[in-house]
DNA sequence: TTACTTGCAAACGTTTTGCACGATT
DNA sequence: AATCGTGCAAAACGTTTGCAAGTAA
């Protein structure tokens, strides 16, 4: 998601924007792969040099909150964020470089009245993401 | 999964069957919701008092590595633990009592293969996951 | 000016590690 | 008997909270 359209939805929300969530928002909209808090942290204090842990973990908080980053699940671990796609979009990972694929398109409908009608839940939710490694990765391979 | 076969399994890999693992695979083989290290500890302290909580992190760990049981993945989380399913199969959880249901049958190979082509990844796993409320919490509306 | 935001320090909960003792094979 | 497993205590780690000072609106 663009790093204007971030911003713009922090103030509608009725917050401020401060030099710190700037910094944040640029940098986590400026990159393709899941960013963990300290990753963030380590980037901002480029532009940034003051800048507290806390503060990045306060602003991906409400970043999240508002829908604008999401949390990236994998094998070891959900602690990294990345920009949101719009509407509703699965990720694609690398394994090996973390780099990452937006697609649409699940057509699961059919998967989940089914499995619905034979459960007996109520589905509101679900989550598709795929797992596998870049062409850029699969020249290079380290594993 | 069955825990005798979980048994069978460390044995087999080298691991001494002792009581705190015994208690550790009973507990999680018959739970159909997702544990967390510390809810299985208090589980595990009744059939075996004075077991330590580093023994069910380290227990885990070992069942985790010989996929026996699998790590659930939550909104808010993902160190929760469930007993491993047989073969391809995915998971469905009720975000108010987190029971479970399993599910195979997914039928993604042309999706896959669709994005594979796209993006030029090669895809090794996918992760499908779905939420939702169960038939019990339909009723009981807590939310 | 006022309310929100910040960084620091400390608290907190979870997970890991070192070690001597105990148990399984 | 030898090796592996255990519990305890302490350390390490990631994350959250309280607070006084600073800043955006």
């Amino acid at each position: 998601m663009d790093s204007e359209l971030c911003l713009t939805r922090l103030k509608e929300n009725g917050y401020r924007l401060t030099d710190a969530r700037k910094a944040v928002v640029e940098i986590v909209a400026a990159t393709t792969h899941a960013l963990t808090p300290v990753e963030v942290y380590d980037r901002a204090r480029m532009s940034c040099p003051g800048m507290g842990l806390v503060t990045v973990y306060r602003t991906l908080e409400k970043l999240e909150e508002l829908g604008l980053i999401q949390r990236v699940h994998q094998m070891h671990g959900c602690q990294a964020f990345i920009t949101s796609g719009n509407g509703h979009e699965h990720l694609l990972l690398c394994t090996n470089c973390g780099s990452t694929v937006r697609f649409s398109g699940d057509q699961l409908d059919r998967l989940i009245g089914s499995i619905s009608r034979h459960s007996g839940f109520i589905i509101k939710e679900h989550w598709l993401q795929l797992f596998g490694m870049c062409k850029k990765c699969q020249g290079s391979v380290k594993k």
